[in-house]
DNA sequence: TACCTATTCAATAAAATAATTGAATACTTG
DNA sequence: CAAGTATTCAATTATTTTATTGAATAGGTA
């Protein structure tokens, strides 16, 4: 029962606090930093490649999360790694995204029409994928660079980064149908390897959601 | 296989789209706007007095939250009321609220400061307490206003809104533990209970959540 | 220790967001 | 249909956020 705070002060230094952390989320290349940072560690150089950004313009928005304590460091080397403050800040994200795709219609368009420019199936959800598995007519494809699928792939899933893929395609069978995966719901390479392969003949389709999502599901992975 | 969208664009597209949403739950008086439209729909000018906002205010930020979809509004009678799009907004929230007390240590020291003005108990967590009602030691007191007492409230709970404990203290009984709630953790009307109970020779303590909290865990409801 | 390179800082200009005020609008109700 | 009232709009100013550039720093490596 000591000195009393305002209550109105109270409820304004306590909103405003929590609107500073919503408000470091909430910048289009932040979004973007969160999201490929969800598949591990990255060093500033390749956040900003990955994301068209000049390098002082990466690091500058990397200090805005790192303040925020959404993202922190590690050095390895000559390198400093960023990497996500842990599992809720990854959960506070996937909750946004699908907010965002949910109550903004722009965002799904975008999503189909670009999906269409590659090919035209629905790609298929986590679970019903997961039933499909047990069936044993599929095949898994994690289209990331090798380097993410070393850190952590599903489970007897094949790695074949998407720009190797045209020259290691004989290595796949025509047999079964494959499923091709990447980071996450808004990332491409999936699509991109599904428009490859039904070109060549193979039966192909991708996953809607990323490993990150398929971890967070905690389904099988390795 | 259409006209194939420029990569770096869709994703300059998605992920600004993205951020609009989010951008629309990044300020302060917008988030406890959300945070009192989680008790269910409310008048503009309710809502501007309770957040100490002019009405003009309370107006534009609404407006801004429907244009996000977070909001959508019903008129009765001669008022519009605004209440949250839906369930998932309140998930939404929730995420970045727990995201913000856990990442931002000013938010929880902000939160023990004020508390301790009024009591210097420990809050109780929604499972404890679930735990401690099968006991059948515990009153529960329900400090939000009668009206959204009445929309749903926790199962068994009394009402006794914060304005009207004094008068009716007589009406509870010391040899029970009494907890009070009220919209949730950062809502205060619980605190001024306790402070008042505890004055009054009632052994007493809040519940950290409300009961919006409650109800979304699946916990029994009225 | 001195060099080399990844990263950050600082300063500026441009763009977006917020608060405030008073006027305008759009309903309902009588 | 008229009147009254809840709500929104519009315009201005102040504040905050963002991109860009080049210089500074800091840590590892030789």
């Amino acid at each position: 029962m000591i000195n009393k705070m305002d209550k109105r002060e109270f409820k304004n230094k306590v909103y405003g606090e929590l609107a500073k952390t919503t408000k470091a989320l909430a910048n289009p290349h932040r979004m973007e930093i969160i999201d490929l940072l969800a598949q591990g560690s990255f060093p500033v150089e390749t956040i900003a490649q990955y994301t068209g950004m000049s390098i002082a313009n990466a690091s500058q928005h990397l200090q805005v999360l790192k303040s925020a304590r959404l993202v922190d460091t590690t050095r390895r080397g000559n390198f400093i790694h960023y990497h996500l403050a842990n599992e809720k800040v990854f959960q506070t994200w996937r909750s946004l995204r699908e907010l965002g795709i949910a109550h903004n219609a722009e965002v799904e368009k975008l999503m189909n029409d670009y999906r269409k420019g590659y090919h035209p199936l629905e790609p298929i959800a986590a679970d019903e994928l997961l039933k499909k598995i047990e069936t044993g007519k599929v095949v898994l494809l994690d289209v990331r660079p090798e380097e993410e699928y070393a850190r952590g792939h599903i489970h007897r899933a094949l790695s074949m980064p998407i720009d190797q893929i045209s020259k290691r395609i004989k290595e796949l069978s025509k047999d079964k149908e494959i499923i091709a995966y990447c980071r996450g719901p808004l990332c491409v390479y999936a699509d991109e390897a599904v428009e490859l392969l039904t070109k060549t003949g193979f039966s192909a389709n991708r996953m809607v959601e990323g490993f990150p999502d398929w971890q967070a599901k905690g389904y099988p992975i390795e």
